[in-house]
DNA sequence: AATTACCCTTGACTGAGTCAACGGTACGCC
DNA sequence: GGCGTACCGTTGACTCAGTCAAGGGTAATT
C-alpha cells in the first residue's frame, strides 16, 4: 500500500481506537441508561425523534438483529414504554409508538446523556468548543456522504464578511502554488487586488461574492471596474477542488455577469491563463470569447495569458 | 441550560450516535477479528504497539475489568499468543509479552482493520480525505487534551508558505472585527501590507514568521524596514485567542527582535492601539517603550494609536 | 395459484462484561 | 519489626448483549 494513501487510513484507525475508548469511558463511568441498556436507549432515542416508526425501520436504522429487536420491544412493551400495533399499510409490519411514559423515559435518558457530554465538555476550554463542533460536523458530513448518496445542502452566494478577503488571498495562493507551482508573487498580486477592493470600491459598480456550502467557504469571484469605459472585469474566480462539480463556478460567474449587466456595464473582460482549463470551460459556457493570447513569465512559471471578453448589452438584448 | 451552551453538546451527541453506528457497521459487515473479539483485538493492538506492557497498564489504558482481562489473557496465553511473567519491578504486577505468533496475529488483525477502513475510505472522494483526517485529528486533540492534563506539543515558528500571507489577512481582519468592530478598511490595510511584503522584500532585512501549534497556524508577526534609517518595524503581531497563554506572542516578538538585532538594525518601532492590551504587555516585557500616542478614527472606530520603540544596539550591549 | 420475499416471533445458544470474594505483595507509618 | 491500607491478579457466579436458525404469516410478482 502506498504511503500517501495509507495516511488517512492510519488517521481514521487512530480515531476509531480513540473514540471507542472515549465512548466507553463516557458510558461506564456513570450509569447512563439504567434501567435500560445502550441498545434500548438508542431505540428509545430513535422513537422519540421520529414518532411511531415501524420495527423494520428501527432494524435498518440501528442495524439490529430482528430477533433481538423483537424481544427488546417486547420488554419495552411490558414496561409500558411502547405500544405495538400492526401497520395500516402493511399488516406484516409493526408500528411502534412511544407511550406518554415512554416519552418521559426517553426525555430522562436524553437529559442524562446531555449531562454526561456536558461534563466531558466542561474540561474543554470554551475557546476550543466551536472548533470541536465544527470538526465533528465535518467528519460526519464527509463520512455520511460516503455512506449514502451524498445528500448535501445547496451552495449559495453571499457578500464577503470580515476575513473573507484574506481567505480569498489564502486559497488562491495555496491552490495555484499546489497545482501549478505559482510562487509568492501571485499571492502578492491577489493581496494587492483585494487591498484595492477593500480600500476603495464603489459598491454599486464593484462587488465580491463568496460561495458557501455546508457552512464552509468554497469559492469566490470579484467584479470590478476596468480602465476601459463601460467595462467590468471579472477577477479571482476560484472554486475549492473538493467542491467542484456542483456548478459553483457557474453560479459565481452568473452572479458576476448578472450584476454587471444590471448596473449598466456594456462589456465584461477577464484575464486568465491557458493552463486553467476548468475555468476556461466555465467562461465559454457563459459566452466569453478569447480575444487575445500571449506568453509571459510570471509567478515563477512560464504561462500563456489570455484575455476573454463578453458583450453584455447589444444586438442580443430585446 | 442556555441555548448557546447546549449547541456543542447536541453536536457531540449527534456525533456519538453517528459514530457508534458507523463503527458498528464497520465491524459487523465483515468478520474483522475472527477468531478473536473486539476487546481481544484492542489488547493485541496495544501490546503490539508498546512491547510488553503490564496487565495493569492494559486495564487502565482500555478501561477493562480486572477479571475480564485476566480471563482474556488466560485465553490468549493458551493460544500461544502472549506470555505472562511477573514484573521484575513489582512481583504483584504481570508483564505481558506477545509471542512471535502473537505478533503475526496482531499484524493480521491490523491488516484486516486497515482494509476495512480502506474500503470505507474508498467511498470518500479523494479530495475530501485530507479534510477528514484533519478534522479527526482536531477532534482527538481537543478531546484528549480535555481528558488528561493537556499534553500538547510545543509551538514553533516557521517562514510563511503559499497561502500563509492570505491567512494573516484573514485572521487579522476576522479577529479585530469580532473583538473591536474594525471594518473592512482594516482588512484592506493588512492586505496591502502583505502585498507589499510579497511583491518586494529583502529577505536579509525583512521577514515574516508563522507560529504553528499541533499542525495549525496560531500566530504571526512581520519585520520590515522602516523609513527611518537603521530602523525595523514590527507589524501584524497576532495570536489566535484559543492558543493564547502558551507564550506564542513572546516567541514571535523574540524572533522578530533577534532577527532585527542580528542583521544590524539599531532601532525597532511598532504602531499599535491602546485597546490591544494583551499585545501591549508583550511589548513591555520585551523592553519596548511608549514614545507617542494620539487619537484617530480608523477602521470605523475611535482609537488611540501608540508608537512604541526599542533600542536594539547601544549602551546595554557588551 | 404458486413462488418468492419480506415481516415478525421464538427457542437455543454463544460471547461480552460485571461483581464480589480472595490470596498475595508493596508501601507508608507508627 | 508489625500493622493497616492499597493495589495486583485470579476465580466463580452471574447478567446482559447479540446471533442463528426455524417457522408462521402476509404482500408482491407472475
Amino acid at each position: 500500500m502506498p504511503h500517501a494513501a495509507a495516511r488517512p487510513v492510519q488517521e481514521i484507525r487512530a480515531f476509531n481506537r480513540f473514540y471507542t475508548n472515549l465512548i466507553g469511558a463516557l458510558d461506564y463511568s456513570r450509569r447512563l441508561y439504567v434501567p435500560y441498556t445502550l441498545t434500548e436507549a438508542r431505540v428509545l432515542y430513535e422513537l422519540n425523534h421520529a414518532r411511531h416508526l415501524d420495527a423494520a425501520d428501527l432494524r435498518a436504522e440501528l442495524t439490529l438483529d430482528a430477533g433481538y429487536l423483537s424481544r427488546l420491544l417486547g420488554k419495552l412493551e411490558k414496561d409500558g414504554i411502547v405500544e405495538r400495533a400492526p401497520s395500516t399499510r402493511d399488516p406484516r409490519r409493526q408500528r411502534i409508538t412511544l407511550t406518554a411514559r415512554g416519552r418521559e423515559t426517553a426525555a430522562l435518558l436524553d437529559e442524562r446523556s446531555s449531562e454526561a457530554v456536558g461534563s466531558l465538555l466542561s474540561d474543554v476550554p470554551a475557546a476550543q468548543r466551536p472548533r470541536l463542533a465544527e470538526a465533528m460536523r465535518t467528519v460526519r458530513e464527509i463520512l455520511s456522504g460516503a455512506e449514502d448518496g451524498a445528500a448535501r445542502s445547496r451552495p449559495f452566494l453571499r457578500e464577503p464578511g470580515p476575513g473573507d478577503l484574506g481567505w480569498i488571498v489564502e486559497r488562491n495562493a495555496a491552490l495555484y502554488a499546489a497545482e501549478y507551482g505559482f510562487n509568492i508573487d501571485y499571492e502578492g498580486l491577489v493581496a494587492r487586488i483585494v487591498a484595492d477592493f477593500a480600500e476603495d470600491h464603489d459598491p454599486h459598480l464593484e462587488r465580491t461574492w463568496i460561495a458557501e456550502l455546508d457552512g464552509r467557504r468554497v469559492g469566490c469571484v470579484m467584479c470590478v471596474r476596468d480602465d476601459a469605459p463601460g467595462t467590468a472585469r471579472l477577477r479571482l474566480l476560484l472554486v475549492e477542488p473538493d467542491a467542484r462539480g456542483h456548478g459553483i463556478g457557474d453560479q459565481l460567474v452568473s452572479a458576476c455577469i448578472d450584476f454587471a449587466r444590471g448596473v449598466g456595464y456594456r462589456e465584461m473582460v477577464l484575464w486568465t491563463n491557458d493552463i486553467l482549463g476548468a475555468a476556461r470551460a466555465i467562461y465559454q459556457r457563459h459566452g466569453f470569447v478569447l480575444v487575445d493570447e500571449k506568453p509571459h513569465r510570471s509567478f515563477g512559471v512560464d504561462l500563456v495569458g489570455q484575455d476573454w471578453q463578453l458583450h453584455l448589452a447589444g444586438e442580443d438584448t430585446p
